[in-house]
DNA sequence: CCAAAAGTGTTATCGCTACACCCATGA
DNA sequence: TCATGGGTGTAGCGATAACACTTTTGG
């Protein structure tokens, strides 16, 4: 944050700060997805040396003209076609050699998507590809460590946030509900109470359609209710029970 | 976080990264201190130009050697002697012209400290000087968003986690503790409930001596479990009634 | 002996969990 | 008709909030 002393003229845009190390900025998206059974991640093979052919998040540097967000938004639509998804911040990674060619800061964001909305896009247009949550192969640099503090806030959050509706598709069932909950929590959780539990929250409203795919008789269909989602998305309604032993 | 294709030889160090737009990383620190009656913030005057004499967050380059929370902790050693004191990450910022002078990176840090345990030291050989939480100047930059960030993050995180024991210092009063909540959420607190709540946690050790400076009745000093401090740092310890309305 | 802060006791309420039980339907 | 998953009812427990009340001591 200091200036060079030498350049005292009043023009602001001739300072310049003394010659700090180069860096690059980057930004990585963990990209998490659920199809109405299993969630998943999605990831890009590198296809250039070095480390090519394994597998990598999505990521670029950064430009000119955009900030962090819009940065991760840019990735996100040219490497998979997405846009408008729920997109946050995670965490800053800046390990001296965490990238082998240059020194590189990545800001790491994530994202949930439904799977189903965008199913032929990435598979067709794109050199991506999902991967069940728990059989994800290993990553290059340190993306595996970005995507375990990325599950771990996942999980922090929705304990108390309303943010997995992200990953459900415009009509879904409670019992999908459930399960989304059950395999970010990896845990059984009562159906009984659990359904109340939703229920009572008052974010969903009821739809006549009943999915029969999954069951004999049938589970009703509901949708959000955008306005009380809005409304009551920073507030602490907790789904899960014992919510006691989350990490940071 | 593609490379260039034309260099293709197989030393790794040899690779190179097509020219990016040149950026620079900055680290900066939201200290927050507690002098067991008042919070408050550690703000630096700029002492050159632009915006020179204006408040500023503590700051600094990213140097070749270090990770993010390393420069972190040098800047807070370097500009006010502190060591081993609660740092965390807060969030990377990156508008394209946040910074006028050059297109900065700043990872935000946030510090919690007990003031009495460094006062002289930084008011001595520092240009530093704490403003109370309230009533702190302008800073430049997005500072002042960053310093919001990491009042709701503080609010948000003490509702839940005993962080704010690292404001404290070592032997300290329930009533000091209640206040320093009460700071933090800007709110009137039950005091009869919430002895109950901080000694039914199990986390404080009741001292023989009182402190006799803040009332006739004297209050007893406790101190820290360290142990159960640090097995219980994760999990969910609620202090305060009704946290139903934290942002993010 | 009074004010003021520290601290204890008591109660009603609420949300949670556990679990018995009923419902609807396809095979 | 029976197995299966969807869904309702209910009872007990534990945490919370509200607040009446007691303790201690300096002025």
């Amino acid at each position: 944050m200091k200036l060079d002393e030498k350049t005292k003229d009043k023009t602001v845009k001739t300072y310049k700060y003394p010659k700090q190390a180069p860096t690059l900025v980057a930004v990585d998206c963990i990209i998490f997805g659920y199809d109405g059974d299993q969630l998943k991640i999605l990831l890009v093979k590198r296809a250039i040396e070095p480390q090519k052919d394994q597998w990598s998040l999505m990521g670029g540097f950064i430009e000119a003209a955009e900030n962090l967000y819009q940065a991760a938004e840019r990735i996100l639509l040219k490497n998979t076609g997405l846009k408008n998804v729920y997109l946050e911040q995670l965490k800053a990674y800046g390990t001296p050699d965490r990238d082998p060619i240059e020194r590189t800061i990545s800001v790491a964001y994530f994202a949930l998507i439904d799977i189903n909305k965008y199913k032929e896009q990435i598979n067709d247009a794109y050199h991506a590809e999902w991967f069940l949550i728990n059989e994800a192969p290993q990553l290059i640099f340190d993306h595996d460590k970005m995507v375990d503090k990325a599950k771990n806030r996942i999980r922090y959050k929705a304990a108390f946030h309303p943010i997995l509706f992200e990953l459900l598709p415009k009509k879904f069932t409670i019992p999908q509900l459930q399960n989304l909950y059950e395999q970010v929590y990896n845990a059984k959780i009562d159906n009984r109470n659990f359904i109340r539990k939703v229920n009572s929250s008052g974010l969903l409203i009821k739809l006549a359609e009943k999915d029969r795919f999954n069951s004999k008789r049938g589970a009703f269909y509901y949708k959000l209710d955008e306005k009380k989602y809005k409304a009551k998305f920073q507030s602490f309604i907790n789904f899960i029970p014992n919510p006691e032993n989350l990490i940071s």
